[in-house]
Parts: structure tokens; C-alpha cells; sequence
DNA sequence: CTGAAAGCGCTAACAG
DNA sequence: CTGTTAGCGCTTTCAG
């Protein structure tokens, strides 16, 4: 079985104290003992226990990231960056999924008590900010994409509203005024779709144009088969759109399969736009128009945001309230036409 | 800050192994006690930890999962999965990219004697099948998508010369003569590509036709990129292919968008195949046919195999070989014509 | 420079 | 039914 610092001592003819000292480089080891213990390290093939040196130590090295689901490619994106800046940082990243589930998220966010996490980055769905202001918690929390908590933690997200409006203003550019939304989710609590369809509207009548409710489609979950629905239903109405901005990407890649299925022309009869800069869109047919937030330097800052909290827990600075930018890829399914 | 047990133990007048006692469900508490002890614990809002316990318990409730990327389709679909299986079971996950790096393989394989998890998923890329059997491990590990190590551990794969042979076979019904394959890997490890490779020129042989290295195309990552940049300089070439069976969907994804894109007609003048099964082909344009292996197979298995070696260390059942079901789904990309 | 020993918070064997 | 206590393996204070 595994060695303890105690057989590595036995076997060097030293104390604990020394071994320990080796296998962390600290305190001062004579030259000739430190190759001695060196040796009675490799020979059993000594490796700390974690448990033991996280109990001393009261910090585990490890932080949570909770996010709705990994399979969706812009939580799967995110969390690739998230586990890589942490492994810069010698943190390894335990990850849950909470799947939008309200008792999920919260659990999560109180759970973290157990200081199995030194520090938590959570992407909240169910969570509304009431909820999010609970009793103080007591390891460090970050949130994801989570825009109307205010004071309650550090915040990491895009501008909703503006990069809404941008996409919005770009297709009213490309000469359509009966833009579609897909992705409005009334029985989210987090905000975002909400911010998306203002900067949506905000954008139409900023043009003078007034928005609709027939055009504007609520969906379950933001996955493809649901963006595919919403376009079905958009195609039989009475007075098409001829043009879409979808609140994801999923959504908007769904949208652009019936649409092709059925013979509509993309970009001429419809453009679409949709929201993540997920890889996936890069390479549709035809190539899908999106919204990108810069989802290395969310991952970056969320980070950074746990390591200035963990490592100076006593600090007084209010919660940050970070924006990521975002750009506009302009890409085949909503090119100018003729 | 956080409350102890023994703080516990003084609010409620009682011995800490009564408070033990109350917060497992261990032993027999009266019922008066556990009331008193009970409402200590709220009031303190007493949580357990978690290093502590696992220093006692000698386990730490943690499974490491060490894939290649988590950004690519297939494997976050497949880490979501793995995710989900090991919540049901109680284990949090603990997620590394190896980015196929032989290093950072080698280092979680051979670095899980820190006891931090207690059993180990990892799909290798890198590592061969001598380097896979080192120095005994202390932790039960599980070997995904590995065919060449047999005894070393166990391992959870599907048959991949199989499934490319069925792939293979299927294009050559719809009449094709000329099918080329995407994805050879001749600098991995792991025989994946090499199996997938063998699998489509057994199918090509058994038709009566002879393998053709210049429709062999070799790729550096699975990505959608090199696909596509396979794909350009097959149509390039003197003799385009009919056909394109790609060792994973990413590839057929970047291949179709640059044949659609080119407007070589999918499937009448060009048909196309991948691997994985993820999502984003299902509403591709056209939808991508595609090898699925039984994903959710494939966590719940390899789950299982960690289970009975982590509760049965002693067990001497020799290292398991199980293959997962795959079915080949015939979409658009590759539909009959005429 | 190195040894002895306390103690991180918890569980469980051993009393009572 | 409940209290006392010995460690799990490590780091670190206090001596030497």
C-alpha cells in the first residue's frame, strides 16, 4: 500500500520533521540528509496525502464550478478555459451540473460549507438574486453570466443588453424589419434572456419599428431541437420573418436546419444571428452570424476574482461587477444580400 | 467562521460522538437528544468536513476524469454523462485536460497515489499500451476508448474496426466507389484512428477494392478545422472522391461545410460520414450520418467498473474488456439517391 | 540542522 | 443510550 511520511523517516533513519521538510522544500536540510531522505523517497514511491495536508492546511486546492450542463457546447467551452486557467494556477476544478435545477444551484451554494472547495464559480439558472443573497457564505463564490445580483458576490457576465441590441441593429442594417427572437424563457429567474429581448426591442424601435409578440418565441430549454421548434412554428404564421436573432446558438443552429430543410434560402430569404461564438457555428451551413463573448477572459477573470478572495480573505473590497467584451461575427447566414 | 463538531457538542450539551451520532444517522439516540442535538446543529448551521472525514474514511468521495479536451463535442457530451452518473452514485467529479499531452498522461496516471480520488476514468491519447502498465497504481482506474491494453486495467470501449467496417459498408451500398477517410493519427497512441483505419480498408477489400493511400488522409487534431483542410486538398486532387467516411463527427462537420461551401452537392455528388454521434450533427446541413456509440453506456460502465474495484479492493477479478454497443444513423449527409 | 509532540476535525472502538 | 479517547497523515511550534 501507500507509504506515510512516517515510513520514509524510518527507512531514512530521520524524523518526520525532515522528510516533510524535503518533500516541501521548506526549512534548511543538510545536503547529505536531504539525498538520504531523497532516496527513501523514491524507493517507496512516497505521495502526500492529500486529506491529511488539506486538513492542516484548511484549504483543499480544489474550486467548484457549477454550470447547468456540460454537454452544451458553451458550457462546454467555458469549462475546458475554466479547468485550464485553474490548472495554471495548481487548482484542480470539481464540476457539477445543476441543469437549471433551483434545489441543485441552491444546495450548491450552501453546501459549500463542507469546504470540500476552497471557492465556487456558479453559473446560476433558477437562482433569482433574492435567493442568491443568502447567510454569508463562507468560501468565495463567483457568478457566471448572472446580471441583476448586485453586492452579493463577484459578478462575471457580457453586456446582454448592448450585444442585443448590436445584433439586433445589424440585421435591421442588412435591410430586414421583421426580425424573429427565439430564447425568451419567462420561467428562468436569471436574467439573461430577459436582457437579450430588451436589447432585442430596444434596438427595433430605436428604427422606428415596434416589436411584436407574435415574433417573439419562448422555448424551454436554449437547445437546438427547441430552436428548431420555434422556427417550425415562425415558418406556418402568417406573415414570416425574414430574419431571426436567437438568444444561443443552439437555438439558432436548430432554427438554421428547418429553415435549410425546407427550402428557405439563407441569407437571402432569411438571416439569422445567433448568440455564444460557439465553434459549432463556424463551420454550419451556411456559417452562423454570432454574438462572442470572450469566454477565455471569463474564465481568466473568474479566477482571478477566487484567488484574490481566497488569498486575502480578510479583504474589504466590495463585490466586483466585471463585463467581458463581446464582438459581433458577421459570417454567411446574415451576409448582406444583393 | 465555521462550526465544529465539538461547538456542537458544548451548544447542546452533549459528547461529540453523540453529535457523530445524530449527523450520520449512526447508532441509537434517544429521541430527546437528537431533537436538542438537531436544533444545535441549525443553529450553527454545522457543516461537515470534508477533509477531515476523508483523512478518517481513507476515501475521499472524488473520482478523477482525465480526458483529452473538454471543449470538443464528443467529450463533453461524454463528461456531462459521467458527471451525471457519478452524482447518483455520490462521487464528485474531478476533471483534468490532458490535451493528449504525454506528460500530463503519464503524471495523472502514476499521480493518483496522492489519494485526492478515489478511482480514475482517463481516455489516453498519448500513452501506449507498455507505458499504461507502470508501477501498480494504488487507485482502481478505467481505460476509455483503449483497445490495444489488454490486462493492464479495465477498459470501455466500443469496436472500433467494427463500427468503421459497418460505416464503410453502408457507403459502398449507396453505389460509391471512391470513399476517402479523414483522420488518420499516426503520432497518437491510443489505436483508435488505427483501428477506425482498418475497419474501412477491411470493408474496401471485402467490396473488392484496393485501399488508396492518396484517399487516406492523415490529420494532426479531430477538430473541424482539419477536417475542412482535409477535405480542400481532396478536392483539390486529380480524383475526387464519391464518398468521405471521417474518424470523428468534428471532422465531418469541418469537411461538409467545406464541400457544401464549394458546392459539391451533399449526399448526390459527395457522400459523408463521421463518428461520435454528437449533437451538432444531427442538425447539420445536411444532417451528418454518423457511428454513435452508446455514450451513456459508456459512463454508466466504466462507473461500474470503478464501483466493484473501489468496494471490493481485494477483488481478483482480472481487468475487464467490455464493448459498448454502437448503431450507425443514416441521415441526409449520406442518404441513398436516386 | 533535527527530534518530539501537538493538533487540524472527524469516526469508531471501548467503556460505562 | 452516551461519554472518553485514540488515531487517520500531515505540518509546525518548541526544544535541543
Amino acid at each position: 500500500m501507500s507509504s506515510r511520511l512516517k515510513d520514509v523517516a524510518a527507512l531514512a533513519g530521520v524524523s518526520t520533521r525532515t522528510v516533510s521538510n524535503v518533500v516541501s522544500g521548506t526549512g534548511a536540510v543538510a545536503e547529505e540528509t536531504r539525498a538520504r531522505v531523497q532516496s527513501a523517497l523514491d524507493e517507496l514511491g512516497y505521495r502526500p496525502n492529500v486529506a491529511a495536508r488539506n486538513l492542516r492546511a484548511g484549504r483543499t486546492g480544489l474550486i467548484g464550478l457549477a454550470i447547468p450542463e456540460l454537454h452544451s457546447p458553451y458550457f462546454g467551452e467555458l469549462a475546458g478555459m475554466i479547468v485550464e486557467a485553474a490548472q495554471q494556477r495548481s487548482w484542480t476544478v470539481v464540476i457539477d451540473q445543476t441543469f437549471g435545477d433551483r434545489e441543485a444551484e441552491r444546495r450548491l451554494l450552501e453546501g459549500t460549507g463542507g469546504r470540500l472547495v476552497d471557492g465556487l464559480i456558479i453559473s446560476p439558472w433558477a437562482l433569482g438574486p433574492e435567493e442568491l443573497t443568502g447567510r454569508s457564505r463562507d468560501v468565495p463564490v463567483v457568478l457566471l453570466g448572472e446580471q441583476q445580483a448586485h453586492g452579493v458576490a463577484d459578478r462575471v457576465a457580457v453586456d446582454n443588453v448592448l450585444a442585443a441590441d448590436e445584433a439586433t441593429t445589424h440585421l435591421l442594417s442588412t435591410g430586414r424589419r421583421r426580425i424573429a427572437a427565439i430564447g425568451v424563457q419567462p420561467h428562468l429567474r436569471n436574467g439573461t434572456a430577459r436582457q437579450r429581448l430588451s436589447g432585442y426591442r430596444q434596438a427595433l424601435r430605436r428604427a422606428g419599428l415596434r416589436p411584436e409578440p407574435a415574433l417573439e418565441r419562448a422555448v424551454t430549454t436554449l437547445h437546438r431541437k427547441h430552436g428548431a421548434e420555434a422556427m417550425s412554428a415562425l415558418l406556418e404564421g402568417d406573415e414570416r420573418p425574414d430574419a431571426v436573432f436567437a438568444f444561443s446558438d443552439e437555438l439558432a443552429l436548430g432554427a438554421l436546419h428547418v429553415a435549410v430543410e425546407r427550402g428557405v434560402r439563407v441569407p437571402e430569404d432569411l438571416a439569422v444571428v445567433g448568440f455564444d461564438g460557439i465553434e459549432d457555428g463556424r463551420y454550419a451551413n451556411p456559417a452562423l452570424s454570432t454574438v462572442v463573448p470572450d469566454k477565455r477572459q471569463i474564465a481568466e477573470r473568474a479566477l482571478q476574482c477566487l484567488a484574490d478572495r481566497i488569498y486575502s480573505p480578510a479583504s474589504t473590497v466590495p463585490p466586483l461587477d466585471i463585463v467581458i467584451p463581446h464582438r459581433l461575427d458577421i459570417r454567411a447566414s446574415s451576409g448582406r444580400t444583393g
